[in-house]
DNA sequence: CGGTATATTGAATCGCGTCAATCGCGGTGG
DNA sequence: CCACCGCGATTGACGCGATTCAATATACCG
């Protein structure tokens, strides 16, 4: 598949989930160091993925999980017709692969948006971990209830919000997790394309990009290509919050 | 909480999961008859639900899943304003409360669309019983994922479909359901309202009431309030797809 | 340096939301 | 049993926001 001289450096660059920096983030979160290196047992080595590179395809058999290490992916649905769904963007600590777990056969894809690497969790062996490690599986079942509730927020966004709310919401989203991974959450780098943010919120590509020169006039923001600076966060925080009624209140 | 009366119906009502109707589409699937039994002992009396009652609300400390045993139910979201958005309708045999395992406290709200009943899984329980028998919590996992993969579906109705194929989406998925319980998938009983399926489709009531209408117009349905005929199964599948590219292809 | 994909911007169109009026059913009380 | 009331549902007229179509600008990559 790669390179001879890559692999070799995906050895080298092998750590154990104790040492790895996103340790808080990821799996071991909550777990003793005991059985930490019973889970770091379960881990193969990484892999280094290109930008654009896919990690699992639509039907492919589900053997493991994924951990992103490093750079990011986008995980999207694909109908027969091509059309295609963006459902996430997947930064550093997050977790992957769970759709397979119905069926055993993955119903989305996983692409790298830029070059990144994912720990391989395969899922025989962590089934087996989590068997002897409560701790293990009641993580296990925390991470799959968080993507829940990561979907809830997406559907929200799409639902009810309309396209300014949505950019806003989406940035705002983008800078929580960089905050949570220690970087300066003013300093927004964007990894995926304007066609991607566009499909991830339900949109045309146009009117995002209007939105983002929209946004910049207002003073909110300083958009340069892919790097996006957040000047006034406060006026971000507005712009995502429907002051009307949108649409709806309660539903009785 | 409820009249003697009826406590006393619900311990005549009280059945084993083993011999229950719903035994393929409930958590027992797949599990062996002596694993059953201790399942089946997990399984706190069931609970009657009048039409509006709420299962759980936001901010509800998590102490049990949910099966719905008859009647159904909505889950939805509410922001700080106030603002609903309904993320799924539930029928028989399907499990509600996973939102709450990230955080231990409800996320979402359910409330009874109908008279309904609900058998209440005990999560500390469960958890005990699944940490004993391996399949419980294989098959635990599984409908967790299942929920994922179906709030994709929704996703990809809300992002990439027009208002009219998202209400045939809708319908053809209550038709779906509707067979795997063995009813006449052709004759749909709405239990929601026209707001209900307004909001959980990202739209207003008037534009669904309009679609409806349009629908009957065409021949596929024939609508009278809370009941609906599929006339043309076919012809209402085809209106899920939109035959022109929508919005985007590939986002490569 | 040229070719191509991505991004931005403008003008015109249209689907859906908003506002408003009416209908029809179900529950209630006289 | 019927008149009344109230809420859910339907229908029409109108306006707005987002898409569509089209042109141009800018970055990226060989």
């Amino acid at each position: 598949m790669e390179p001879a001289a890559i692999v070799l450096d995906l050895n080298q660059l092998r750590r154990s989930c104790g040492s790895c920096a996103l340790h808080e983030l990821c799996l071991p979160a909550g777990i003793g160091v005991a059985d930490l290196q019973r889970l770091d047992a379960t881990v193969k080595d990484k892999r280094m993925l290109d930008r654009g590179a896919m990690l699992y395809r639509e039907g492919d058999k589900f053997d493991a999980l994924y951990v992103v290490r490093s750079g990011s992916l986008k995980t999207f649905v694909q109908n027969e017709a091509g059309d295609v769904q963006i459902l996430a963007f997947h930064l550093p600590g997050e977790i992957i692969g769970f759709d397979a777990l119905a069926s055993d056969r993955h119903v989305s894809q996983a692409e790298a948006l830029e070059r990144s690497s994912v720990c391989e969790l395969p899922y025989a062996k962590l089934q087996q971990v989590a068997s002897e490690v409560p701790a293990l599986h009641r993580q296990l079942m925390r991470v799959i209830s968080r993507e829940v509730v990561e979907e809830h927020r997406h559907l929200v966004m799409m639902g009810r919000q309309q396209a300014q709310e949505q950019l806003a919401t989406f940035l705002r989203s983008l800078a929580d997790r960089y905050q949570r991974l220690q970087r300066d959450s003013t300093a927004l780098n964007l990894p995926m394309s304007r066609y991607d943010i566009a499909n991830y919120l339900g949109l045309v590509v146009e009117t995002v990009s209007r939105l983002f020169s929209r946004m910049e006039e207002m003073g909110v923001l300083e958009v340069n290509r892919k790097s996006v600076r957040v000047l006034r966060p406060d006026l971000l925080a507005g712009l995502c919050r429907a002051d009307a009624a949108s649409k709806r209140k309660d539903a009785g």
